[in-house]
DNA sequence: TCCTTTATGCTCAACTTGAGCATTATCGAT
DNA sequence: ATCGATAATGCTCAAGTTGAGCATAAAGGA
């Protein structure tokens, strides 16, 4: 059987998330600028061109793999070196000219992204993997510690100067809906979930690295070289929506149901558990009102035993309790109290 | 460019939803037994063989298709003659096997599934597309006139077999709940949006007539020729895990994305819509309930009309607010008061 | 022993949900 | 015209959930 070009790949990505040292982490690998196209494996390093982090990417072998899921457990294993417990699908990015290779006659790429979540660990390095910090790639969606600088410094002004522009007031007027729902301006509330949205909207403005990069011509309106630097660091592909879909999903699924476990390990306190969330979730959250949610929901179990190392009072050390999983049908960790 | 045999095929199935006569209809095409394999285009019809239910399905162009979700639309536009309205991926399947005939040494089919909610509407006939009742499918789903009788008939029966057959008390507990949280016995409520897993565990127990057709050898242990009819209608492929996979998708996002409004006319009474819902989530309201929960919820606004066909009191007749998108986060008609 | 720090217990008001009673408006049959 | 059936719509009430915050407990260190 001769082996003429494909006409289509398919490339599986994995969004594989930790939580170290209070921060949400995501599990990237350097990626030299121009690189054989993605669905083939690569792994890092490279001549001396620019690098650019990326998400873990491998093929699907058509006659090996029984199930797509079994193929990326099969080369993280094999690259990274990591058993990945929880994963699930999370969406297939099958837009033409996602990888600019394409335009060179190369194959049509169509990706399946894969979420997993693991407990932290270091990756078989040597392989130019590592752990990132997830607000590193999308700084503005990290309100834990009050409403992100970046906003207020960047993001509002520019959207603003944007609003502005609109070339009627019909169009202005739904500038600056869109704006004030995305980022939560004006009256309306902050939405944790609407991650790509967000994304999205800073792409079509020209604040993301990746949008100078990838799109034609230049922008009207974006003249200041600071901002045109770009916002968060910079991702290969379309590697950084496929992270902002990957968040918007996690963000939600950890109301309905009880993934932040996945991430910690066999036994942990409520303030480490409500750390998890708030990483997760970005967000801070009422301490008492957490703990009443996570107990009465029968969440988690008491082990009897103590942390002593928390600064204060022990705290107990509580441990997941699988069976929720049967008792109620949408056991999430919910997020209760955010502080307004 | 020498055209070999591809290895990897990308097909497109489309779950495309419409609510007629109070029950959610969705749209099918019959297939010969044996056709073409996925992802090239096919309309119904054959020879003189046995036909089954499929959901349309449709080839990717590597070439001209710029995004997977307007390929979709543009053969379910050409084929159908249907104009989609609201569309979002569903999840992409890709076991291998998945179609039989990949196993004649056929290319490995990736099916993107997408599901559309449309307004009702003949389809362009002529093509052996037709609108088929969900719940012909999975009659087990609808709960609206209280618990199924096929539950009672045979589903109940059944999995207390198989429960009992477990080769050890462990691992008959482990059936126990498993069944009990996916039916709903004993003490578990039903939980309508499990209709993947209820539909896999069907599917294992060899109660749906595909398992008898994919899978090798004959279970023990089901030898009530009757149960080997299958319950519900079958379907080609592995469609009825998609459409299962499609209405667990849409009975979750019922709750909070007002996707409801996609299905209805331009205006309708709150009864009308309320019978919609409960044809999605297959359970009856509460209707005052429910009418609080839609009016207050600024979910939709009265137009001053009335409708006299009701056969009591004239109803009057409501709009879809779009503002609820801008001004709640999760806006979603919910599910109050299913009754107990 | 006091102070700081965190854990944990508890209360209270506001709001949401589940259930059901009561009243209103039409149509058709008497 | 009146009665009865059928829906639509209005309203209440108890129970449960959520948002906020006060109060107390148990450590370690100055």
């Amino acid at each position: 059987m001769t082996t003429s070009p494909p006409s289509i790949v398919v490339g599986l990505n994995a969004v594989i998330i930790a939580l170290t040292d209070g921060q949400p982490r995501v599990l990237t690998v350097s990626l030299p600028e121009d690189t054989p196209i993605e669905g083939g494996t690569r792994a890092g390093g490279g001549e001396g061109q620019r690098l650019l982090e990326a998400l873990p990417t491998g093929p699907l072998d058509p006659e090996g793999d029984r199930t797509l899921e079994l193929a990326l457990r099969r080369w993280v294993c094999a690259y990274a070196g990591l058993e990945l417990g929880y994963v699930e699908q999370l969406y297939t990015f099958g837009d033409r000219d996602r990888d600019p290779r394409e335009l060179g006659g190369g194959p049509r790429v169509v990706s399946a992204a894969y979420i997993a979540l693991v407990r932290e660990s270091e990756p078989a390095d040597g392989l130019g993997a590592r752990w990132r910090s997830v607000y590193r790639f999308l700084p503005w969606e990290d309100w834990r510690g009050g409403r992100p600088q970046v906003i207020d410094e960047h993001i509002a002004q520019a959207l603003t100067r944007w609003i502005d522009a609109g070339p009627d007031p019909e169009d202005r007027l739904h500038r600056r809906v869109r704006a004030g729902v995305s980022f939560g301006l004006e009256d309306s509330p902050w939405d944790g979930e609407r991650v790509l949205e967000r994304y999205e909207l800073l792409f079509e403005l020209g604040l993301v690295a990746e949008s100078i990069r990838d799109r034609e011509p230049l922008r009207e309106g974006s003249t200041n070289p600071e901002i045109h630097r770009g916002l968060g660091l910079e991702m290969a592909f379309d590697h950084r929506r496929i992270l902002a879909t990957a968040l918007g999903r996690i963000r939600a699924k950890i109301r309905y149901r009880p993934v932040v476990f996945e991430l910690m390990p066999s036994t942990f306190t409520l303030l480490q558990l409500q750390q998890a969330v708030e990483a997760l979730a970005g967000v801070g959250l009422h301490k008492q009102n957490f703990r009443r949610l996570v107990e009465q929901g029968g969440l988690v179990e008491g082990t009897g035993r103590h942390e002593h190392l928390t600064g204060g009072r022990p705290a107990e050390r509580f441990r997941f309790r699988r069976e929720v999983l049967l008792e109620r049908p949408a056991p999430g960790v919910g997020l209760p109290g955010a502080r307004h």
